[in-house]
RNA sequence: GGGUACGUAGUUCAGGGGUUAGAAUGUUAGAUUGUGGAUCUAAUGGUCGCGGGUUCGAAUCCCGUCGUACCCCCCA
């Protein structure tokens, strides 16, 4: 006997799956391979640990840094639980790059680790789709993606205006700052744009003294703010003409087009509040907004990285692709009551109880030849009066109960109990 | 890393200095002779998160700590 118990809750930002949790993370996953198949992209999966460094290099201070998790290895190897995916597909591809035919499309589902303080929508241990195209600079990988993101969300059958993909890119970012900026130091740079990404959360008050505090002119700020109020492209070639005819807008304007062609363009827009807080991204970004008052948040996003890959090793190659979590996904499908919707619409189980202890071989070929036939069948172990049968039935869920007892077996039938109409069917045993 | 709130049966909670800490629900068994969500009976359940302090006495007050939820920071 000891004297102290160990604890049995799971450790903090992880979660047990019970199955009625799992049931929806599995939902969750299902349609997005499902969605990720049909346009022909294809899975892979990389180690759970990469070596630290991998991370250190470039994944920013916190996620590369003190939320690392870290171990050491029997061989004195630093190995780290990786916190994101985008280094580990980058190193995978690299190795295969100059010989691959070109583009490649990949995406994972797998589980990531971040020493973070857990929040709504937010845990240590959390799950993502990854999906990425590499080796295409074409707009039409841009386009792809971003219809993926699209279908991966209508896949779950939302209703209308419940989402929207806000759209923009950093080379027009690149030109409002030399337009707005022209030499200020890259310091405060790197700032403002982080003011920008802020723009969202802060008044129109703040976000003016915050640029103020930086030492900016008022001309700057007048650029900047009516860069950041254009609700639509229109509106910023009206407001900013130097911008009309540059990359970074013309590629917006193309890719809006795509997709409005394709039928998308009510959950598609232009958005110049999109920033994206990596510095890799240097094309077109995105996010996907839950348009909810319960859930009003950025549920994920990505964009184009060509500049990333040369930093893990001599190949270098575009890139272009997004994460999303399992846990905002969630969050996405409560707000809009898909969870019951569902729920409503999985398989049916049948429960075959032991009625009669003696019956226990004929039960295990019934439940054998049933389960043969297709059926998901739950056969009791032990005897079980009726009454209590149908109550396990009931408070398990389950929506058939097989009736076998000594009467059935003596006409050498079975019944079938639907719980919600309480109706029942006689089938012949074989 | 900073902040706010909360930790009492498996679960939802009550009790806010005074004997052996309660309810509902759940679970298990039995009753109503094989057709249900019911009722009745019984059993099962808790070092009141943990540690320290104040007190004659702490689930109750104080401090710390751990955990949970949410916000900020950060970030997908």
């Amino acid at each position: 006997m000891s004297n102290y118990t160990i604890s049995n809750q799971e450790p903090k930002g992880t979660r047990d799956w019970f199955p009625e949790e799992f049931l929806i993370r599995k939902y969750i996953f299902d349609t997005w391979r499902q969605v990720c198949l049909k346009y022909g992209f294809e899975e892979y999966l990389t180690p759970l640990v990469e070596s630290a460094e991998i991370y250190r290099a470039k994944s920013g201070e916190d996620v590369g840094g003190k939320e690392l998790v870290t171990f050491t290895d029997l061989g004195g190897r630093e190995l780290s639980i990786r916190p994101e995916m985008t280094p580990s597909v980058t190193r995978m591809v690299s190795k295969i790059y100059t010989a691959a035919p070109k583009p490649l499309k990949y995406f994972s589902i797998a589980n990531f680790m971040r020493n973070e303080k857990p929040q709504r929508g937010r845990n240590r241990e959390f799950w993502q789709l990854n999906c990425d195209t590499f080796g295409s600079s074409s707009l039409n990988a841009d386009s792809e993606i971003l219809q993926l993101a699209l279908d991966l969300m209508l896949g779950f059958e939302p209703p209308k205006n419940s989402f929207t993909l806000n759209l923009s890119n950093r080379k027009l970012i690149d030109e409002i700052l030399s337009l707005a900026l022209k030499e200020i130091k890259p310091e405060i740079k790197i700032e403002v744009v982080r003011t920008l990404d802020k723009w969202n959360k802060l008044s129109a008050i703040d976000f003016k003294e915050r640029l103020e505090s930086f030492g900016l002119n008022k001309e700057s700020i007048e650029i900047l703010e009516q860069f950041i109020n254009s609700k639509n492209l229109n509106e910023l070639a009206e407001k900013l003409p130097a911008l009309k005819n540059t990359l970074g807008y013309l590629e917006i304007d193309q890719v809006i087009k795509d997709l409005t062609d394709l039928g998308y363009g009510d959950y598609v827009a232009f958005n110049p509040a999109v920033i994206r807080g990596f510095d890799y991204y240097d094309g077109l970004v995105f996010e996907v907004f839950d348009n909810s008052p319960d859930n009003n948040r950025a549920m994920f996003g990505g964009g184009r990285y060509n500049g990333l890959a040369e930093i893990f090793g001599s190949v270098s190659f575009p890139a272009v692709g997004f994460a999303i979590g399992d846990e905002t996904t969630r969050l996405f499908l409560e707000s809009w009551g898909l969870i019951e919707k569902m729920k409503n619409s999985q398989p049916a189980r049948y429960y075959l109880p032991l009625l009669d202890a003696k019956l226990s071989a004929e039960l295990r070929l019934l439940t054998k030849n049933l389960r043969r036939a297709g059926q998901n069948i739950i056969m009791g172990l032990e005897e079980q009066k009726i009454g209590k049968a149908l109550e396990y039935a009931n408070k398990n869920k389950i929506a058939q109960v097989i009736i076998f007892g000594a009467d059935e077996k003596a006409k050498g039938i079975y019944k079938i109990k639907n719980m919600m109409s309480g109706q029942e069917e006689e089938k012949k045993l074989n």
